[in-house]
DNA sequence: TAGGCCATCTGGTCCT
DNA sequence: AGGACCAGATGGCCTA
């Protein structure tokens, strides 16, 4: 079963099922067992003989003490498994696509290739961004003055609050809009493409090609909410890359 | 039914 | 020596 999706897939193979001693009814140990029993010693490498490959020191292991040392290296191969995909559910929260119990789970290798997609967009729209808070106070600016004394907003999202209006009509392409968009998705984490702040592309063109639907903007209204990604609280990760990387 | 995806077992290799 | 990591093999489940 998925250890990392158990309430939606229902999988025989437990890991609790497989560590109990009745896992010895498994064939492919029962052939090896078998096999160990017929095999010559001497046709063995010792690397290769045994269970593991290392047996050196074991070849007097009883047959008991060989079942248990194979329990403990699945043992430990099957929490490595589950460690790995718990990693890989934590990477499917922050992804930015659809989740729900009716949504099919993203498979690994799709995960990760829309993990680095993401990253890559996401760089990219940081580097846009820096590019044009740079246009816009200039080289000798003084930013300092023109941010408004107090805001409720974390500090390092002021800038980008401050200039979503002037950024918009320097990035979003004026012609690509719509009607005021719904409100973005709840901010505890940032899956939906409303954070993203475009209109969600299908799942495998955002695999493929992350930085084609940058251009795609929105119309600033002030006044109103707008869904994109500059007028958007940030996540706290994201928020604290963005202060460091708008530090320098 | 074929193909995709997955969990698990297994043996080899590398590292501490 | 023991554990972590890796890749191949195997078999089960699910979907088109």
């Amino acid at each position: 079963m998925d250890s990392d999706a158990s309430s939606t897939c229902s999988r025989s193979s437990s890991p609790e099922l497989a560590v109990d001693s009745r896992f010895f009814s498994n064939k492919m140990f029962q052939a090896y067992c078998a096999d160990r029993e017929t095999e010559p010693r001497s046709d063995r490498s010792p690397q290769s003989a045994g269970c593991g490959g290392k047996v050196r020191g074991r070849a007097d292991l009883s047959k008991d003490d060989l079942q248990d040392l194979r329990l403990k290296v699945n043992s430990r191969e099957r929490k490595r498994m589950h460690d790995l995909n718990q990693a890989m559910d934590g990477l499917r929260e922050v992804m930015p696509y659809a989740q729900g119990p009716s949504v099919r789970k993203l498979s690994k290798i799709s995960t990760l290739l829309l993990a680095r997609n993401y990253i890559l967009m996401l760089s990219s729209s940081l580097e846009e961004m820096k590019k044009l808070v740079g246009d816009v106070y200039g080289a000798g600016g003084s930013a300092r003055r023109v941010l408004p004394p107090a805001s409720s907003a974390p500090a390092s999202q002021l800038p980008l609050l401050s200039l979503g209006p002037a950024l918009h009509s320097l990035v979003g392409g004026a012609s690509q809009h719509a009607s005021v968009p719904t409100v973005a998705q709840a901010p505890r984490s940032p899956p939906a493409s409303g954070y993203l702040g475009f209109h969600a592309p299908a799942l495998p063109t955002l695999i493929k090609d992350p930085l084609q639907h940058l251009s795609g903007g929105y119309r600033h209204f002030p006044g109103m909410p707008c869904p994109c990604s500059l007028c958007q609280p940030l996540p706290a990760s994201t928020a604290s890359l963005h202060s460091l990387s708008m530090g320098k």
